[in-house]
DNA sequence: GTGGTCTAGACCACC
DNA sequence: GTGGTCTAGACCACA
């Protein structure tokens, strides 16, 4: 029993993503530490070993790096990884079925357009 | 332990979703007849309580109906309601999440429209 | 066999009967907690998922909501929106049968209403 | 499980009951034969047993007479009987349960009357 | 503790 | 065959 469906995303998955949204937003400076296993581990309510992977995945992608005994700091040069990394998703995976709904949904470019300067206002006012 | 993580969608709002999804495509016409409870808990793999809730939830929506007896058929009209649920889900749910990451990442709406019109022109040809 | 007979309530409806009639008489305040699902399937010795399934029904009506993790709660407007949906199924369903009751039998209103105002001084004393 | 709930009325009451309302329309009329046990345990889809236990009931309540080979009848002094008896059920269980309602919801008995009239009406008409 | 979801399997009424 | 209801018991997330 229970078919082909959506599983939910893997909880490092998660964690390396939250990560990687702070590094963009610029709350994570480059060569800057990041909070250690254990804080992470507390804050966020998870097991070490969890938050132990998703650094360890970080570190595979070259967005973050270890020093022994002091902790892990993110990359020169993590912020364009990131984004690059990051854009490639939302174009491949993302963007793919978003225009599929506006198709479906008969919704214009126009009307998205005239919604993100909303948008883009609403941030700045 | 496990903190505050996206959730799995449950799987009747997941196959709610799918007849949705069809009404929209067209591969299920007004008034035609949608498969029943046991043979769609069958192919999706699922137990049929779980497909009940799921038509129970789209009678409750007037996307579907039920005949004692004879099973369940798509509204006369369902398609503009499935229209215009999902076009609000879009606008209110995946819209902002969209434009944070288009700012986040420098991507322009102009960017984003060329490859609308790619993705167009790949559906026509 | 067995022919064209009344069926009997649902279970799960009659629960929901049950709890309209609470908030009429007032034993249920508004915004009130009502009785948990575990606490209602033990005393109306009922399994749990009748009892969610009546609350759940509820819910959709607008008469009570939940909090997660808290319990369910007596919307406010409860009272108004129970004394109309009652008023009218009292009206189209409850009626006509009193009325055609009355005509086989040959019961005048004046005698009926000697009786109703023997009821509420019944009542009073 | 499954605790103080309404049960469904037995079957064979309902086919007194049946039998009751026909007298009372004048459908059925004193002294006049009633369908044979088979006969009626065919047309309401019902075990003949079952309605043989009907039949005998309304015979413990003097509203039907058997002779033997012939089959059943109804009593001379039958309409006037079933009346009496109806009333009465009509005024001890129905009418308190109806007073309770009209209370609960705030009905006033004009209103009720007003509605009573219109309903004579429309069967005239 | 709470509600929310899912599974497994049962019985009923309708067609 | 269909849908509608119910039971029994399980696991999860939230507080």
């Amino acid at each position: 029993m229970s078919g082909g469906f959506k599983k939910q995303q893997a909880i490092y998955e998660q964690i390396a993503d939250t990560i990687c949204e702070r590094i963009l937003q610029g709350t994570l400076e480059e060569d800057g530490k990041i909070s250690s296993i254990r804080e992470t581990a507390i804050t966020m309510e998870v097991n070490p070993n969890t938050v132990q992977r998703a650094y360890e995945w970080l570190q595979q992608q070259e967005i973050i790096y270890t020093k022994r005994g002091r902790g892990y700091f993110v990359n020169s040069g993590a912020m364009e990884k990131v984004k690059q990394t990051k854009k490639e998703q939302l174009i491949n995976e993302v963007l793919p079925d978003f225009f599929k709904s506006l198709q479906l949904l008969q919704i214009t470019p126009e009307e998205v357009l005239t919604k993100y300067q909303k948008f883009l206002k609403g941030k700045t006012s």
